[in-house]
DNA sequence: CCGTATCCAAACCGATACTG
DNA sequence: CAGTATCGGTTTGGATACGG
């Protein structure tokens, strides 16, 4: 009985535990991921406001990365102004536990 | 009774999430992890074979790296020629298994 | 209100050569 | 064998202004 490896791919890329830090590492990612969670929706302008510190052009990039990753939904609504609501898909929900274990971790340890 | 907040402080750094991301992000960290944990013990030139693709100065660098965030133990021989070997530290072995659930996560999602 | 466009700075990474 | 030094490229992130 043999260990599980912790990537088959000494190469990289396919790993999927590479594909999750390549999809959730930079620099906002996971602040944004966290405002979503806290507040079951969010709006740009929350965004905006509660990710301390992020200009439009990072925020609006990374939420176009993580809705391409199936992990954010956009909403948009066309109203007069128009109103954008972003949330968690069902992929990223069930992400989120172990992202808390990593939270835990890393506070015990770090 | 309220969820618990992915991040506490949006801010950033302080957060334990965001530690810990930091320390495994980057190009070849988490596959150097990787050929350590499979041989339970590693020495460079193991590493350099075995990390697809590393150069010197990114190698050096990470072990470092890893070092110092004490994820990584480095055990120096001095014979002729010198001998090197590294080994995950327990800090580093009790992160494994969630590194492992991140990894089948990837792999069922993306 | 919700972004995009452009341009610039910094961080990260790599190739090559060299050392104890 | 196990690294260091230097330099240059690439990628990532930021400031500011503007557009639907």
């Amino acid at each position: 009985m043999r260990k599980e490896p912790l990537c088959e791919e000494i190469a990289g890329e396919g790993c999927g535990l590479k594909k999750v830090l390549n999809i959730i590492g930079g620099k906002w990612k996971i602040m944004i991921l966290c405002v979503i969670d806290n507040n079951e929706v969010a709006r740009y302008g929350d965004l905006r406001r509660s990710v301390y510190g992020i200009t439009n052009t990072m925020l609006a990039q990374s939420l176009k990365d993580l809705e391409t990753d199936g992990l954010v939904c956009r909403t948009q609504y066309d109203e007069m102004p128009v109103r954008v609501e972003y949330t968690l898909t069902e992929k990223a929900k069930s992400l989120i536990p172990i992202l808390l274990q990593l939270k835990k971790w890393g506070e015990e340890n770090l």
